[in-house]
Formats: structure tokens, sequence, C-alpha cells
DNA sequence: GTGCAGAATATGAACGTTCAAATGAACGTT
DNA sequence: AACGTTCATTTGAACGTTCATATTCTGCAC
């Protein structure tokens, strides 16, 4: 670090400057700029910036010394002065999910994945909070306006969903993890439900399976739809009526689940294949099973969904569908990224498969 | 909005400016500047400012012109000037832990509090991702150096932990979630481990159990350490040698698990009291005490800890030892916000307890 | 040598805000 | 009526970068 940062003021965090002092190491935090970097290396302001920005347009000796100073005075480039002159914040803006009852390890799983891939594209992730859904698109107003965020990301969509028109309107990009059945044409990426149980019907099938059950939600959505008529329909082509698939709508409390498994168990035509919504629920199947003596992936099969960590725990090992979490996230860089270098492209959607993860219990 | 905006640029994301049309719609979302709003409203520039941030400054009769004017064109500031001006970036950022195999629902509820609450003090969260140690550091050190985060929050913290030494040397503000018993002193906020599972103990104890097991984690560490002492404390201040406590070791495996629980049922002075160190251990638990007919809340008792979904759900209800989350991070953004007031002021360590949540199993 | 084209580098301006200092208005005091 | 004082508002400068344009350098043909 040379004489030349020095006499700068040290840059600190919330703009309160440090109190003079005579200890040299107060200094050694000074943050260079590219002028300091230009001084040191002999060359101007600019030259340092196409050194970052276009490097084609320097000699390659200038370069070299350029970017010896850089290292040697620890310079980053300020973002907010960079931003401000671009017009750009490289951040994309994602509402963080309400911690509900439920157990949301996609959604986790999803975050961290979306911030890598973001990093991919030179971007990162700005959370915000929000309680309800109007609070959300007034937040995508004031990030855009704030040029706070240069694009969005949003996940747990719904039919005829409310977010994408305002982010339309306002030009900002956005990629939904999810579709939004109904709402304005946009981007976005999800994984085709309807694909993961027919995996899951085909595998129970080869098995020698010929009745099923299938563990849905109290209140179905669309989502639920999906999956239930990948189940109907490959079941279906097997030549089995889907009259006679039985249909469990879980409750929340493994208690009156497992009750209602009993139930089927203890009834005429009792399953012998079961695929469920989500792994924690599967659990409760495994446990009802295992009361009775049924042991599964011998005398029966249980596919979970999701393959969360309590899939890899349970029982040595819950089969399960695996949604491509990290696709997702890494499509919806690239969605993205078409968006900020050409604002006008088309809107594109991504339907991926999901993968059958067998493991002891099916 | 009026025809003074209209003279601007359109400012689009990533500095793509918009082609030139005739629509006058496109123009609706030219973001107006502090200068439109202070044309708009017959008063300079600073003035604005100052309605913004020092509103004592301004008569009651001009703070309400400038106001209608920002309603009417939508101002909001631009965060990028504004912070290149103070030298803040109002960010803080936060390296979202690895998906690892563990349910880490603590974790994700964590970060949606902190989210939540570091807006209080009008900040947000900046994510990023980091393999190794090594590369959140730099990181760190990055992030400082661009003036992208004004502080620092990280977790799972370690004996001796590595982040505190370069933090405090770049003076950058920050808070950590857990202890680094050892490191350099620093702010930090913590639960006492050791108070949660004495809670349990004394409960157990006044429901009449004496004999007692502790599950914990197949390496022990410093968190395990403490919270086996709180057990071993609470029985031995019961007249109970801690030579009876029995110590399960837990192996990630369902299987093994149970395995491990049915000798010690089978063994002499099986343990009536069951505490684990997570949710989702306990359920296995509960699983071989009802395989042999033990009807936990009666016969025996199971208490898990974090409170994670996975408790709301088994079995009508899992007790469970919950850390109080939203307190960490309210605390964890009060501690920033008093170092953001004064950089100099003394680290400060918060030791939080834990509550009991009593449900069927205990 | 002189001129010229193209490459390499430098200079002035601007992004939108806040700080510091200057100006103007209002008002009581002498 | 002239004069400080205080309050309200304005003006010039600066934050650190990139864009647009200007300048200088280099190599080559004549």
């Amino acid at each position: 670090m040379t004489d030349d940062v020095l006499q700068r003021r040290t840059g600190g965090p919330l703009g309160h400057l440090e109190v003079v002092s005579e200890r040299p190491e107060r200094f050694v935090h000074a943050t260079p700029t590219i002028e300091d970097v230009g001084r040191h290396a002999g060359v101007s302001r600019q030259t340092v910036s196409n050194v970052l920005n276009a490097p084609h347009r320097v000699r390659p000796e200038t370069i070299e010394r350029v970017q010896l100073a850089i290292n040697t005075l620890g310079y980053r480039a300020n973002h907010h002065a960079r931003n401000l002159r671009t017009g750009t914040s490289r951040a994309i803006a994602y509402r963080i999910p309400p911690v509900v009852g439920h157990l949301n390890s996609v959604m986790d799983t999803f975050l961290h994945e979306l911030t890598e891939a973001v990093e991919a594209i030179g971007c990162h992730i700005l959370l915000f909070a929000s309680n309800d859904l109007d609070g959300e698109i007034a937040r995508y107003w004031e990030l855009s306006a704030q040029s706070a965020a240069d694009g969005v990301v949003f996940s747990s969509t719904e039919r005829e969903d409310r977010r994408p028109a305002p982010l339309l309107e306002r030009r900002m990009p956005f990629v939904s993890f999810g579709r939004t059945w109904g709402a304005a044409e946009h981007s976005w990426v999800d994984v085709d439900g309807r694909a993961g149980t027919r995996l899951a019907i085909h595998h129970l099938l080869a098995n020698g399976h010929r009745r099923f059950a299938w563990l849905g939600p109290r209140e179905p959505g669309v989502v639920n739809d999906e999956r239930e008529q990948g189940v109907r329909s490959a079941i279906a082509a097997a030549g089995i009526p889907t009259a006679d698939l039985h249909i469990v709508s879980l409750q929340d409390d493994a208690v009156v689940d497992r009750q209602a498994i009993a139930n089927l168990l203890d009834g005429p035509d009792a399953p012998t294949a079961w695929v469920s919504m989500s792994d924690l629920q599967a659990l409760t199947v495994l446990g009802e099973l295992e009361s009775r003596g049924i042991v599964p992936g011998r005398d029966a099969a249980v596919i979970g969904f999701d393959d969360s960590p309590v899939a890899a725990y349970a029982g040595g090992g819950l089969t399960t569908i695996r949604q491509p979490i990290t696709a997702v996230a890494q499509t919806i860089a690239q969605l993205l990224s078409a968006q900020f270098a050409d604002p006008n492209s088309e809107p594109r959607g991504v339907l991926l498969e999901p993968e059958l993860i067998v493991r002891r219990t099916g």
C-alpha cells in the first residue's frame, strides 16, 4: 500500500468517519480508488477501468502493470459508484418465503442453489420479507424505483398470480419458480409433477404392484392436481381402472393421517404401493406398515416427494421423487441473464423433469 | 407525473437504455430524481433531501408540498447515489449455509427472522455462497473493499473460529449467531443449550422420571457438550448419579439409531425419559417405543430439540426445546446497529434462554 | 523526414445523492 | 432605520465509477 492512498479518507461503514489518530494502522484499510491504482501504475483512471471492463483495448504489458497495482493496493471496484454510473445493481430480489408449519426443504435448497446460480452470472441475491402479497408487489415497485435490484425471482406461484402484471408493466426482468396458469405471459421454470409421479408409478408397476394410494394435501391445488394426474394416467395406461386408486387427504397431523392410512389397510383392496406428496408424510405410512409387520421394500412400497433430509435418514432410506432444484436455479439465472441482455426478448417457460431416487422403501 | 420528468432518460435495468418509441407509456417508468421532485415542488434539490433525511430543518408547509410531489412522481431515492455519497450500503452480508444432509430448520428460520430484523434497522440481507472457510473470509474482505456491505452476520460458529480476526482487522461490524470460544473478542448472540436441557430435565423430574437418556451427535462438539452438561447437572442436582445417564451417539441412519435405542430398552435400567439433540431423531425413539406398546406421554417421555415442523406434525405433537430464533435475530440486528452508531463500541455477548414446548410426548 | 491510420491512453462530463458553506428571509433589538 | 440572529433554503463540490470524446503514440508507406 503506497502513500498516495493515505491522503484519502478512510471509508467507514455507514459513513461514520473515523476519528483522527496517530496510529498509522487505521489507514491500512483506506479503500483505494481507481484513481489511486492509476497513479500507482502510472496510467490514467480510464485505463484502469478498461483493464477491468474491456481488456482488449489495453496493451498486454499495461494490463500487467495495472494488475500489479491492483493487487498491491488491494483494489476492488466500488459497487455503488459503478452501479450509479451504469444504472445497474447486479442484484436479484427474492422474497424469502414465510416459515409456515410445513417442512419447506425444497424452498431452502432452492434459495441456496439460486444464490450460487446468480453468482455465476455476476449477481447476488437481495433478500426481503413481506407478510402479504400486496406488500410483496409494492416492494418490487420500490426496488425497481430505487434501482436496488435488476431482476426478481419469486416462488410459490398460484393460479392467476398477481405478481407478473406489475413487474411486466415496470419492465422489471423476472423469472418465477413455478407456472402461474393464467397470469400474463412471462418466463418461468417449473418441475413437471406429472412426470414425477408417473416415474414413481412405472417403477412400482415394474415391481409388481397393482393397488396404489396417493397421499395428497388437505387443500388440493394445481400442484397436487398435476401430480395426482400423473398417478392416474400411469395406472390407467397399465390397464388398471383409475377408480381403484385410493386417495388420502393429509391433515397436517400424524395421528389423524396414520388413522386414515390404517383405515385403508383395514379396508378391501388395501393398497400395497403408496406415493406421498411429501417425505415426512411418507414416514407416517412407514410407521403404520411397520407396526403391522409389513416390511416396506418387500411387502409394500412407499415413495415420498422432494428428497428432503428426512428421506435419507428415515428407515435406511426412503425412495423419493427428487426435484432438480440445482437445474431449476441455474435455468432461472440463465433466463434472467437473457432478459438483461435483451429486455425485449421473448419470455420462455422451461419444464424440468424430476428424478426417482430409489432407496430401500420402494 | 409531469413533463419535466419526461425529458430524462428512462432508467432500464443493467443500463440497457430503452428504444425510443412514440408510445408515451414507456416514459411512465422514467425514474424521477430528487431534482425532478424539487422542480415539481418549486424547491431545490437539497430541500427535498432535507425533507427525507432531516425534516426538522424544513418548514412544515414545505414538507407537505415536497411530500406531495414525491407521491405524485412516485419518487424513491436512488440507493447507489446515496450509498456512494454517504459511504454506506445498508446491506448485511450473510453466507447461506450449505445444504448438508442435516435437517437445518433452525438455520432456515433464522435467515427468515434475520431478514425481518435487519429491515427494522433499515437494512437488507445480501446473500452469498461459499464452499470453504477461506472463500468465506475472502468474500468478507471483498464485500468490505467494494463497500457492498456495512456489516456481516455469520452462523455455525466453532471453537477458535477464524472469521472474527479478519473482520475485526478490517473494522467491519459483525455479530455471530453462536459463540466462538477462544476467538478474538466480538459481539455474539447465542442460545443457552445448558439451560435448554436443564428445563427439559426439570420437567421430566417433575413428572416422576428418574432414568434418562441423552441422544447426542456422532461427533460431539461444543454445542453438544453444553447441552449434555445441562442434562448432567440437572439430574445430579436431583440426587441421581450422573453415571446412570444413558448416552446414545446418533449415526445419521434411522435403522442404526433405532437399534441403539432398542438395545437400551432391552438392557438393565432402561430409560423412561429421552431427550434428543434433534426432533427428527426423537421421532425414531417414538417409533421404537410405539412398536413395543409403550405410550409416549404416559409410560415414557420423549423430548426433541428445535421445534422444527417435524415436531408439530409428529404423533400429535412432540415436546421439544425451542430456541428463541426471533429474539436471536432481533438482538443481532440491535448489536449491529450499535456498531454502526459507534464503531468503537464495546463488543457484547448475549445468551438467550430456550423454551420448553410441552406437547403430548412428554 | 513527413503524413497518416490505427491503436493506446487521457480528459471532461455525467450518474443522483449528500455535505459544507453561502445566501436570503424573518424578526426582535437597539 | 440599521443591525445582528436565527431559521429556511439554495448553491457548489464531492463520492468513484464509466461513457463519449479528445489526445498522444506507434508503425508504416511514401
